[in-house]
DNA sequence: TGAAAATGCGAGCAATGGCTCACCTTCTCA
DNA sequence: TGAGAAGGTGAGCCATTGCTCGCATTTTCA
C-alpha cells in the first residue's frame, strides 16, 4: 500500500525531523557515497526510526530530491544576490565564478555525489525547475557579457566551469586560490577567443 | 570459499565466453545504467550461466575492471596511432581531439557510465595503469604544443575536453561536427590565452 | 575411443535493502 | 484535564543480489 506521507508538519518537531533526515542523507553521501545511502542508514544517522522517515518522504528518491532541492535553492539564492550587486556583465560573471567555487569547496564530496546522482535519476519536477533557473541565470550573464553568443555558449561555459571546479574540489591540495586563475583562463579563453562565438 | 578463477582459457570457447561476458556488461550499462548491472543479469545477457561468469571473474568488480581495461586499451592504441602519424604538435593535439570524439560518440552512454563508475571505485591496478598512460600521452602532447605549460595545464585540458565531449555525446541532436568548433575554441582558448600559462 | 581436463550449468544460500504496519508517546486545546 | 491529533517506533516482510557448489556436457589427446 502506498503511503500518504504526512502533511506539512504543524509542530516544530516535524520540521526539525525532516531537516535532520535530509542532512543525514547529505552526510552519508559525503562519507560513504551513493552505495552507502540506504534508508535504514539515513534514519539511523538522523537519530530517527525508519518509520518516521517514511512519514515525511514517500520513498528513498524523495529524500534525495529534497536534498537536491535544498542545494539548488541555496545556489540560486547566492547567484541572485551576486547578480543584484554586480554592476558590469564581467563583474557578474566573476561573481558567479566565486559563488560556484564557494559552493563546491564548502562540501566537495557532497557536490560531486549529487551531480552523479542527478545524471542517473529522473528528477522530481520541482528540483529540475530550480536547476533550470540556475542555468537560466548563468545563460543570461553570459549573454550580457557576449551578446553575440549563441545558446550553446552558455551551456559550454557551465560545462567547463563545473568540470574544472569538480576536479579541483576533490583534490585536497588545491584550494580556490589555486583554481581561480586556471578557471578564469578557461572561461575567458573560451568567451574571448578570436574564432566566432558559436 | 573464495574462487580460484579459472586460469587463462586454453580452448577458444573460453575466450569467446569471457569476451561475451564483458560485452554483456557493456550493453547493460548502456541500456540500464549502473543500477541494472547485476551479475545475474550480465550472465543472462551474455547467454551464459552465472556459474560460468564466476569461473572467469572472481567477482563483479573484476568484470567491470575488464571492461575498463578493454576501453582504455582501445583508446590508448588509437592515440598512439595518431601520435605516430602527426608531424606537428598542433596536428597531434587535433588528432587527439578527433580520437576522443570518435571514442565517445561510438558508444556515448557506455562512456559516460564507465566514467561515473570509475570515480566511485577502487580500480584494479592494471586498469589504472592504462588510464595513466593515456593521461601521460596527452600531457606530452600539451607540453609539446606549449613548452612553458605547467603540469596543471594538461589536467585542465583533459578535464575541459572530457566534459564537453561527454555533454555533447549524450544529446542526440549534437554530432561531432557540431561539437568540434566549440571544443577547439575551448581547448585553444585555454592554451593560447594571453594570461601566463598556469 | 575413453578417460581426464576443460568448460558450462543453475538451484539456492546468506545478506541486504526498501518499505509496511500495528502500536506507543507527546502535544494541543476546548 | 482528557481525548484526539500529531509525531515516533522498530520488528520484520518481500524482493533482490552477489556468489557457491555439486554436477552435467564438451573437448582433447594418448
Amino acid at each position: 500500500m502506498a503511503h500518504a506521507p504526512r502533511k506539512q508538519g504543524r509542530q516544530s518537531r516535524a520540521k526539525a525531523t525532516e531537516a535532520a533526515i535530509v542532512e543525514a542523507a547529505a552526510r552519508i553521501l559525503e562519507s560513504a557515497g551513493a552505495a552507502g545511502l540506504t534508508t535504514n542508514h539515513i534514519a539511523e544517522r538522523a537519530g530517527v526510526s525508519i518509520g518516521s522517515l517514511y512519514q515525511y518522504f514517500p520513498n528513498k528518491q524523495a529524500v534525495i530530491a529534497a536534498l537536491l532541492r535544498r542545494e539548488w535553492a541555496a545556489m540560486l539564492a547566492a547567484l541572485q544576490a551576486v547578480a543584484d550587486r554586480a554592476e558590469t556583465p564581467q563583474a557578474r560573471l566573476l561573481g558567479f565564478v566565486e559563488v560556484a567555487m564557494a559552493h563546491q569547496f564548502a562540501r566537495p564530496a557532497l557536490a560531486v555525489q549529487l551531480e552523479h546522482i542527478e545524471t542517473g535519476l529522473d528528477l522530481v519536477a520541482d528540483a529540475t525547475a530550480l536547476a533550470h533557473e540556475v542555468e537560466a541565470a548563468i545563460a543570461e550573464a553570459v549573454q550580457a557579457y557576449r551578446p553575440e553568443a549563441g545558446p550553446m555558449a552558455a551551456r559550454d561555459v557551465v560545462t567547463i566551469c563545473r568540470a574544472l571546479i569538480n576536479e579541483a574540489a576533490l583534490r585536497e591540495d588545491i584550494g580556490p586560490d589555486a583554481l581561480r586563475p586556471r578557471l578564469l583562463r578557461a572561461l575567458f579563453g573560451y568567451l574571448d577567443a578570436q574564432a566566432p562565438v558559436v
